[in-house]
DNA sequence: GTGTTTGTTATCAA
DNA sequence: CTTGATAACAAACA
């Protein structure tokens, strides 16, 4: 499930390794990921290099750079949703994205030689690079947007980024006031902050010490608080470690997040919360399965 | 065959 | 208007 230090680690890794390529190849593997019709879409692509890698929330921003005559900027929108990845295989074989890794591990992170069955759209760069888009369950998409959809997406649907000054211990304390909805809720909400997925959001109220299903309005002065420094430092650390793989996250060399081995609440449902050793417990809200302790968190 | 996993949107009901 | 519940999308796994 890439949330946005998912997103993040992926979009670092490219700016480092396919920015100021050329584009000449795209191939549709699974007609209904591209959200354009097909021939826009590879036209749009091909002949094009990449000019910039953004993101906002979990949503994967790369920036189309136009010919001359062409003067409406376009951007390529990529969102992973559940199982998609974004892998990049260099020229040759043995190294993925400029770093090596064994067989074994590349093949069990993304199900073998590339493409493979779950192998959704090819883009093939000049150097012979190739970027493959894969996606068990089929939500994830690709799709070409110009600068002025592109802005009413990000005004419509994200709130501010969680690391940004935008949010503030003031913008929460205004948007919580009132809201009778369950603060897990609120916090999975990408229009109230961008990027918190099932995982962080767990997490970061297990460090602020507040039960998920608290009403939103409920929280004091001191709990909002707690509550922006604690998603604050989860983000930041799981950036650090590169992200949370849980079920099939990997970044696009196809290693692995380091953050999994620090999760205290997610997934560890029955298992000894770090701090009390009660129980974890595990129960469904906002129609999410919900770790939380029961004594920690109040 | 059942339940579970989750990002996002649509739809319906209170 | 707000909120919650549910389905839909789709596939794998236990």
């Amino acid at each position: 499930m890439p949330e946005l230090p998912e997103v993040e680690t992926i979009r670092r890794d490219l700016v480092e390794s396919i920015i100021g390529s050329e584009i000449v190849a795209v191939k549709i593997l699974y007609l209904k990921t591209a959200k354009n019709k097909a021939a826009f879409f590879v036209k749009a692509l091909e002949g094009h290099k990449i000019e910039e890698i953004n993101r906002i929330g979990k949503l994967l921003i790369l920036k189309i750079k136009q010919k001359n005559g062409e003067n409406e900027s376009l951007h390529l929108l990529v969102h992973l949703k559940m199982t998609g990845q974004l892998i990049l295989v260099s020229k040759g074989k043995k190294t993925v994205g400029g770093h090596s890794l064994s067989e074994d591990s590349f093949e069990s992170s993304v199900g073998g030689e590339l493409p493979n069955r779950h192998t959704r759209i090819i883009i093939e760069f000049k150097n012979g690079d190739r970027l493959f888009f894969n996606d068990l369950r089929k939500f994830g998409y690709l799709k070409i947007v110009d600068e002025l959809e592109l802005e009413k997406i990000i005004a419509k649907g994200y709130g501010p980024e969680p690391l940004s000054l935008k949010l503030s211990v003031k913008y929460l304390t205004e948007k919580l006031r009132n809201k009778k909805k369950n603060i897990k809720a609120f916090l999975l909400d990408q229009k109230m902050i961008a990027g918190l997925g099932n995982i962080y959001v767990d997490e970061s109220l297990f460090l602020a010490k507040i039960r998920p299903m608290r009403l939103a309005g409920s929280l004091n002065e001191s709990e909002i608080k707690l509550l922006y420094q604690s998603i604050n430092k989860i983000i930041k650390k799981a950036i650090e470690n590169r992200g949370t793989t849980f079920n099939n996250y990997v970044d696009s060399s196809g290693r692995k997040g380091n953050f999994s081995r620090l999760l205290n609440v997610y997934g560890r449902g029955k298992l000894p919360c770090p701090t009390c050793k009660k129980e974890i417990i595990k129960t469904k809200l906002a129609g999410r399965g919900t770790h939380y302790c029961g004594y920690c968190q109040n």
